[in-house]
DNA sequence: TCTGGGGTCCTAGGACCC
DNA sequence: TCTGGGGTCCTAGGACCC
């Protein structure tokens, strides 16, 4: 808790769906759904056009596509919203070091430390200070945030959540116990639905319904450090420190198949499949852990997990390989799995090369015993039946990718099927393109790099420096740094 | 209309050790 | 012979977040 509100929560406005159309003239103004476009998808981002007929995040694409039929269906493309989020950063570390990533479209900042320079101190300074981030970040990306100012990071959240779309909103040190009493339980961090409906049980509906009810109550309802946390934090009490450099404790892979996967030897197939990808992953993080975890997912949506611990932590696709495909020995699946994933978790900040450690568990094998493998006799070697093979990554044409035609230029994707895609031609800085048809395998279409959002900004910001920036920015001089590194970081290539 | 994928933290029970 | 408490590690599950 401060006097003062130093601590920044920005959020971008309905970011994928922001980025896409910022990418795609013909989009702008109309209803964008991105997120998964198989019969078991999800969204992921619905635009503010889309959100009118009622779409929401993590709401079934199938039902989206009910509500809002004509809005354009797209697959996440993360290179180019990686790229985007590392701009954004950039904007907010150049006024503070202390920057805490949430996703790539949340983050906190410590405005009490400053970068270079006095740290902004007064109210009229923190405000100015995060206007300046704003207009920066719209300068830069043509997109637009919402940004909450508090004493705290509950609060900046809160605030942040209330200045949407496109606003700023400071909670003045003093106020949060008025503006927190009426609101709903749900408005806490760490308050979900299972904790909303407990605490209804007992009464409990608003904010000051819990302040009222007292940490014994709470703890009693909720656990010891749940029931704590959530009592602090209806009185206003939240003095987590904004923290820089979280360093991942597990790296995990899934996958949610278009129909249940029932044929073992296919199960076996998939799961030796994502060991590998989790690897992988592994990897390329620089990262190895000593717990591999199994992840399963039944017919009728209950999941469990199974795991087991090395004496040693490793990032050998083999090691990784063999665990998973020992846990699942251990695991009935002949009513068919609908999702199946591999992760590994105690990691640590080196790759151990002690191969005799990595070779078995740290705890005897699963006991061989009368429950170990229950449905390895009775396999139907039977085939695939239908079940749609795992995502091919790049592959096939999928809506939103990116393309290039050797006589068209730059375009994307907008829909394939029967042997042909249609993809509309246009850039982030044209008017909005034309649409042709072509053969799927027509060797003059190639998939291709995200091109850099708002050139002409960037442009623009580069000679006439920071458009609304306001005098005396606390943040020193407009760098080139940020947008140097964001048309650099268009360049890897995603998967 | 059935419900993604990537994470984090907490709880609880049993094993094991002192 | 019976009884005890604390600490740590491992496993499994659940809630929550974006």
């Amino acid at each position: 808790m401060r006097g003062v509100p130093s601590i920044l929560h920005l959020d971008m406005d309905a970011f994928y769906a922001s980025v896409e159309q910022a990418a795609k003239p013909s989009l702008r103004g109309r209803p964008v759904i991105v997120g998964g476009l198989g019969p078991r998808g999800v969204v992921a981002t619905a635009s503010y056009e889309a959100r009118l007929f009622g779409v929401r995040s993590a709401m079934p694409t199938a039902q989206a596509r009910r509500l809002c039929p004509h809005a354009a269906y797209l697959t996440p493309r993360f290179a180019c919203y990686r790229a985007v989020s590392a701009v954004v950063l950039g904007v907010l570390e150049e006024i503070s070091p202390l920057v805490e990533p949430l996703s790539l479209d949340e983050a906190f900042v410590d405005l009490a430390v400053a970068r270079t320079g006095r740290a902004p101190a007064t109210g009229d300074e923190l405000r100015a200070a995060a206007e300046s981030v704003r207009a920066r970040i719209r300068a830069l990306t043509g997109l637009t945030c919402s940004v909450g100012l508090a004493g705290s990071k509950m609060l900046a959240k809160i605030g942040s959540e209330r200045a949407k779309p496109d606003g700023l909103v400071v909670i003045v040190p003093g106020e949060e116990r008025t503006l927190l009493t009426p609101l709903p339980v749900r408005t806490l961090p760490g308050v979900g639905p299972a904790t909303e409906a407990a605490l209804r049980k007992a009464g409990i509906v608003t904010v000051g319904d819990a302040a009222r009810a007292g940490e014994d109550e709470l703890v009693r309802l909720l656990g010891r450090a749940h029931g704590a946390s959530v009592h602090a934090m209806s009185l206003g009490i939240d003095d987590r420190p904004v923290v820089a450099e979280r360093d991942a404790k597990s790296v995990s892979v899934e996958d949610t198949f278009d129909e249940d996967v029932t044929a073992r030897p296919r199960v076996r197939l998939e799961v030796d499949r994502l060991a590998l990808r989790c690897a992988e992953r592994l990897r390329a993080a620089g990262r190895s852990g000593r717990t591999v975890v199994l992840k399963v997912r039944g017919p009728d949506f209950t999941t469990l997990t199974r795991s087991e611990t090395l004496r040693g932590p490793t990032d050998d696709p083999g090691v990784i390989r063999e665990a998973a495909a020992r846990l699942l020995e251990g695991v009935d699946t002949t009513e068919g799995v609908r999702l199946l994933g591999v992760g590994v978790s105690g990691l640590a900040d080196f790759t151990q090369e002690d191969l005799f450690a990595q070779a078995g568990p740290a705890v005897p094998a699963v006991p061989h015993g009368p429950d170990a493998g229950p449905a390895a006799g009775g396999e139907p070697a039977g085939g695939h039946q239908g079940a749609a093979p795992a995502p091919e990554p790049g592959r096939r044409w999928s809506p939103g990718q990116d393309v290039t035609h050797d006589d068209h230029g730059p375009g994307w994707v907008q829909g394939s099927g029967l042997g042909r895609v249609t993809v509309r031609f246009e850039r982030p800085d044209s008017p909005p393109g034309r649409v042709r048809t072509f053969a799927e395998r027509d060797p003059a279409l190639h998939p291709s790099q995200p091109l850099p959002l708002a050139p002409k900004a960037l442009a623009q910001d580069r000679s006439a420096g920071p458009g609304r920036s306001g005098p005396a920015a606390p943040g020193g001089p407009p760098s080139s740094g940020a947008s140097g590194s964001a048309a650099a970081s268009f360049g890897p290539p995603g998967e």
